[in-house]
DNA sequence: TTACGTGCAAAGGCTTTGCAGTCGG
DNA sequence: CCGACTGCAAAGCCTTTGCACGTAA
């Protein structure tokens, strides 16, 4: 009974979400919402745009742009910025909530999740009298990868003097 | 001893930090400096060209931004992004990291610290083998006032159906 | 049929860059 | 003096807006 809703697409819901607006449901709003579901690793607009047109869907950027607001108004796609210069999206998945880890050399975005972390922001903004809503942890540094590449350069160099 | 550096404004940090680097120490870095240390509340780039401006030492937009980037480079400055559309900086505190509260309402921003929070972040970083640099929490929601103007916008219009 | 969506291109807002003149060390 | 900085204005980048045409319901 969470499955079912767990299974459905993000297109089944963004479709029901218009309907019940009494909203249009054209394709190209579909054919973003299935994009979005299909890229990987929160795309930015330009990314998704170019998904589109590789599937031989070519959209307007203002539309994906309009689109994207719309879904992000539904809840049903989370926005984020990460300080590249432009904004990159992700499916909000209803269950678990999460953050992220973010590598500042390869860009790679990985996502954890971590109940006390959740609950701790609460009760922070709780004892502070404010009224939590959403919150958005970031961690930055450099994943395993990019940690071991780093080493490696320093090695052939010459050791510790 | 710890004191001596506490007290020593951003102004000094930041030429000293030039001088290391042998950097010219002009006066509208420093004035840069001292303006972000007098503003508060996280200025963006224009409110800090308007506080120097009414200081009566105009700087030109790049002169800001560029200042902005040594200061930010050098661990003085913190940037952020919360989604307003610019970024906004303020002095780094050298001593105690902290988070923020953004009320959605009016755009106040609160801060806090919370040594738990930080230590499980360094401990959720290590856990997935990624190397923890910074941070990055942020809580969106609604303060205190905002949240009692909220209630009382309701009240009039009549309780729950 | 009608209201809303779409695409294009132009406009916007913040930030960066190029260049001639200026200044710190 | 020389290299780096400054200011101005132009350029850049991402995003939003205006408008004529197209399309879901």
């Amino acid at each position: 009974m969470g499955a079912d809703t767990d299974l459905a697409p993000l297109r089944e819901q963004f479709a029901r979400y218009l309907r019940d607006r009494r909203l249009p449901v054209t394709r190209q709003r579909l054919e973003i919402a299935d994009a979005l579901t299909r890229v990987p690793d929160h795309p930015s607009v330009i990314r998704i745009q170019q998904e589109l047109a590789r599937r031989g869907v070519p959209v307007g950027t203002a539309t994906v742009y309009r689109t994207l607001d719309l879904l992000v108004e539904s809840g049903l796609v989370r926005a984020h910025n990460f300080g590249d210069g432009f904004k990159r999206f992700e499916p909000a998945p209803d269950q678990a909530r999460h953050e992220h880890l973010i590598c500042q050399r390869c860009g790679r975005v990985v996502e954890f999740t971590n109940d006390r972390l959740e609950r701790m922001l609460e009760m922070i903004a709780d004892e502070l009298s404010f009224l939590h809503r959403r919150h958005r942890v970031e961690i930055y540094g450099l994943c395993v990868e990019c940690r071991g590449r780093d080493l490696a350069a320093l090695r052939p160099a010459g050791g510790p003097s």
